[in-house]
RNA sequence: GGGCGUGUGGCUGAGCAGCAAAGGCAUCAGACUGUAAAUCUGACGAGGUCUCCUCUUCGCAGGUGCAAGUCCUGCCGCGCCCA
């Protein structure tokens, strides 16, 4: 992997770049969409092609669990696995760590909408999750699938992603819970850091994979910059900025901030799940190249189409009689071909490719948003 | 004309004599940011001093019960069969 900067804002810490990889380049700052196993929910991967995707993200964990990282290898890796000739990262399943840990229990995201404070629940040192057991050398899983007991650590998760074979693989972290309180963090942070060190010396001499490794920290100052500090000091390919990024944008600014400055400037930075379109800006203008988000394949499933006028929610039956394009300046082949009443009514009567046909325009929409915001860093104007 | 069956909230459809009445659909509202996610949560007869109370409901009209959507009688509607 080589990345290369193109142009460096001097209104804000944003870049223009060029990620390139064996399987062709990327141009940054740029939107990776989710496709967890190995598949952009809905689309094929010619489809995602089309919707001007540029890198797509997989994971470990649920490759792992299905089908296995050997069938995948068998197949030639993921690109070949999943007919996706472009570049590919994989993530770790640190998320999981978050996602079916805490986050589970306590039914949180990673972002919260306010921080309860003294009189809500915090998650304090030493305190587990109620499915999954964190050890110091990993975490141990119970398959959401069947329950099967399963364990994934730094180690584990590295020798599963070379398996894999994307081109950029990320150390495995814990993604901490936004209600984990300071000491927690610390600890968390501690094994994390620790894990990162064990990802490097986990990987193979013979694999072109670059790794990213993970800052974590959550919300607090200290730790965001001791973390990324350290991060920094392995020599990791590129970073992944996790965890808690605070409740609101201005935190997520703050964290930003706390942490680009000790990265090395040549290497890319990842913001792992964050991707509001409101956010975007914000998020490259504090010197994130990629990042990854759910949200445009997530609530296309949900009925849910992002356009020039807000987020709409196809289902309100007031879309029902509307003989109009999803949004009117919009050119991708959903909006030249379709209308939101007949998308509207797949969507009332069950049918899938209605969230097929939103999921291809969200993304669309995303990268063709993203696109624009390129255009305005080449030109200067951010 | 006779026999059997049936009539429940916007629709569908459970319902034992002690229910404002299961479930589903529809509707409305909310959630979702490295995907346990084509999902989940809540409301859904009316009103209120709204963790509780009041009123009005199960084709219509009567009746028997402390108590009736649930039993009885009659009427009306619908369905099937026989004539």
């Amino acid at each position: 992997m080589d990345f290369k900067i193109l142009k460096k804002s001097k209104l804000s810490r944003a870049r223009l770049g060029f990620l390139e990889t064996s399987h062709g380049v990327v141009e940054t700052p740029c939107l990776v969409p989710v496709a967890t196993q190995a598949v952009v929910k809905t689309l094929d991967s010619e489809e995602a092609h089309e919707t001007k995707s540029q890198i797509l993200i997989a994971n470990t964990f649920h490759l792992h669990l299905k089908p296995g990282e050997k069938i995948v290898e068998k197949a030639g890796g993921l690109h070949k696995f999943m007919n996706w000739r472009k570049p590919l990262m994989t993530d770790s399943g640190g998320y999981q760590v978050f996602s079916l840990g805490f986050g589970r229990d306590y039914e949180v995201g990673k972002v919260l909408k306010f921080f309860p404070g003294k009189k809500g629940e915090a998650i304090k040192e030493g305190q587990q999750p109620q499915h999954i057991k964190i050890g110091l050398d990993g975490v141990i899983f119970r398959s959401p699938i069947n329950g099967d007991e399963l364990f994934l650590g730094p180690k584990e998760s590295i020798k599963i992603q070379e398996k894999l074979g994307a081109d950029i693989i990320f150390a495995f972290d814990e993604c901490t819970a936004p209600l984990a309180d300071l000491k927690y963090v610390k600890k968390s942070l501690e094994r994390t850091h620790n894990w990162a060190k064990i990802c490097l010396k986990a990987r193979s001499k013979r694999t072109k994979q670059a790794m990213f490794g993970i800052v974590q920290g959550s919300r607090f100052k200290a730790l965001r910059e001791e973390s990324s500090k350290f991060i920094d000091s392995l020599g990791f390919e590129g970073y992944g900025i996790g965890g808690d990024l605070g409740t609101n944008k201005q935190t997520t600014k703050k964290i930003l901030d706390w942490t680009m400055p000790n990265l090395n400037e040549k290497k890319p930075r990842h913001l792992l799940g964050i991707g509001y379109l409101e956010d975007m800006e914000m998020i490259i203008k504090s010197g994130v190249d990629l990042f990854d988000c759910t949200v445009p394949t997530h609530y296309a499933r949900r009925g849910i189409a992002f356009t020039s006028q807000g987020k709409l929610d196809l289902k309100d039956k007031k879309f029902f009689k509307k003989n109009e394009a999803l949004d009117k300046g919009c050119v991708c082949k959903i909006c030249l071909n379709y209308k939101k009443d007949y998308i509207s009514h797949l969507l009332r009567a069950g049918e899938i490719t209605a969230l097929k046909l939103i999921t291809f325009h969200n993304l669309w929409y995303f990268n063709t948003f993203v696109e624009e915001l390129r255009t305005k860093i080449k030109n200067g104007k951010m």
